[in-house]
RNA sequence: GGCGUCGUAGCCAAGUGGUUAAGGCGGCGGUCUGCAAAAUCGCUAUCGUGGGUUCGACUCCCACCGACGCCUCCA
């Protein structure tokens, strides 16, 4: 089976075919660096990286850009409150951002781009906005006309005439300066509130709109036209809907072939946001003892499209089947024997593998895929007295093999300091006296230390508890 | 008011017009073990409720109940 993506834009299953046959183009929405991030952000940046990593495994190049939103009401408000540059306000919460998604294992995209270094882009699709006639002047602010865009609400399946103002509670009513209430400003005046933050442009004295950075930076880096786009089911409307009408607006060319959004993270049955005030920072898990592994996988092992009630319960069970793979891993690893199963063993990792791949196909269904994996382990460990080294290397291929997609496996922590070592052989010596008591008492004490020790047939088993 | 998603075991979570309804966590019982651990074997769901379509539905349709979300700067 090919590579499918739940396209948002048609509401349906598609095979994916890119411009080009062996690249894909991505272009994801960043966080507005107002803030630190938190989980429900977090899942949506990992859902990004299962995606790009996915694409990376079955042979694209991948070039994905990731935008920060660097300028904006909460940006400039938060600046001034705190009485410094909104440079000095937006570097440090970029460099937290960086920071937590380097913590959660994600690849880096190809390219970061500020909203504050495309002034220049932005204006020149504004200009070209107002020449096609789909963009107005209003009281030194410019504003996109819905109206002048016959396709406007096709991504979010939303009927132009059926828009209930306000009805979100989130926006003030009364911007009467519009033609339109759903038109929306590309450019905004300079009001006082905004201190020293507005740029002297041929569109006069002010700052960008929100949803015009996205445009002028995804089809500078990735063209007009571009194979994904991706962020959070918010942002399907107005953001990614209001990005449609601005670049297709100019360029008269289909904006992006494929629309995918991860649906939400909800703490206590509830959307997680900043204005609810129920956030959980990564930091917060951090300190409650949860290792990254665990949070990562812990945000990964549902589908990107059904919402999640996040809770310490999924973070202790995705703990608990961390483990077991590792202590899979790690039983592996201490594998000595010579003679080898061979083909038996590659039949069952041939097949999980492709179980794994065709999982993974269909829209990336990560239970599917994870529970190819899990019968892989089964079906190794019937055979597990068996098994050689020949057998062990292609199980740990297997498993980097997946684990390149999910980036939650520790294959390092496969040897003992000395002193351990040693204590392990003494408890082996202590074993074989049946001096039970100093056996015991040994096993306990590296119990103490995070080791865990096994007896098993063909010998000591040891395991380290994950953090 | 409009639009949409979801409801599968104690918990998490796939899936299909006819299958033994995946997998993970937890629990119970057996094997193994000096004891343990691990592993393994077995058990732990008829798919929100009520109708309809069909030879046959958990899967399609309708209604209802419940949860959640979007409706102009939230991932």
């Amino acid at each position: 089976m090919s590579l499918r993506f739940f396209n948002t834009l048609t509401r349906k299953k598609e095979d994916f075919v890119p411009i080009n046959e062996r690249e894909v183009s991505i272009y994801t929405c960043g966080p507005t660096v107002y803030n630190y991030i938190h989980i429900g952000n977090l899942r949506t940046f990992l859902f990004e990286d299962i995606l790009v990593r996915y694409l990376k495994y079955k042979g694209y190049e991948v070039h994905q850009i990731m935008n920060l939103t660097d300028v904006d009401d909460k940006t400039i408000r938060n600046s001034i409150q705190q009485n410094v540059s909104l440079n000095d306000y937006t570097q440090k919460f970029k460099e937290a951002f960086f920071k937590d998604i380097q913590s959660l294992n994600i690849t880096p995209a190809e390219k970061y781009p500020c909203a504050t270094d495309h002034i220049d882009e932005m204006i020149t699709l504004i200009h070209q906005l107002e020449e096609n006639g789909m963009a107005y002047r209003s009281e030194g602010s410019i504003y996109f006309s819905i109206n002048k865009f016959n396709e406007y609400g096709k991504l979010a399946h939303l009927d132009r005439d059926n828009l209930k103002a306000g009805a979100s509670g989130r926006v003030s009513n009364d911007e009467y300066e519009k033609e339109n209430i759903g038109d929306f400003v590309l450019w905004k005046a300079y009001t006082p509130e905004d201190g020293d933050v507005y740029w002297d442009t041929s569109l006069g004295k002010g700052r960008p709109g929100w949803h015009i950075e996205c445009s002028a930076m995804s089809m500078k880096y990735l063209g007009e036209t571009f194979d994904i786009h991706t962020g959070g089911v918010d942002n399907i409307f107005p953001h990614h809907e209001n990005e449609i009408a601005q670049s297709e607006g100019v360029t008269e060319k289909p904006f992006v072939h494929y629309w995918l959004h991860s649906e939400f993270l909800n703490i206590s049955g509830e959307k997680s946001s900043k204005s609810k005030g129920n956030v959980i920072y990564l930091q917060d898990l951090l300190d409650k003892g949860f290792s990254k592994e665990v949070i990562r996988f812990s945000l990964i092992q549902s589908h990107y499209r059904s919402k999640v009630n996040y809770s310490e319960d999924i973070l202790g069970q995705a703990k608990s089947t961390l483990e077991g793979i590792h202590h899979f891993i790690q039983r592996c690893q201490q594998v000595d024997r010579e003679e080898s199963l061979g083909e038996p063993i590659t039949a069952i990792i041939d097949k999980g593998l492709k179980r794994f791949e065709e999982a993974l196909d269909d829209d990336l269904n990560m239970s599917s895929a994870l529970a190819a994996i899990f019968e892989t382990i089964r079906e190794v460990n019937k055979d597990f007295d068996q098994i050689g080294r020949e057998d062990v290397q292609k199980i740990i291929g297997f498993l980097k093999r997946t684990d390149q997609v999910l980036g939650i496996l520790d294959f390092e922590k496969s040897f003992l300091e000395e002193d351990i070592q040693r204590l392990v052989d003494e408890r082996n010596q202590a074993r074989k006296a049946k001096d039970y008591h100093r056996s015991d008492q040994i096993r306990d004490q590296l119990k103490d230390k995070g080791i865990i020790l096994e007896d098993t047939p063909q010998g000591i088993v040891w395991k380290r508890l994950e953090g």
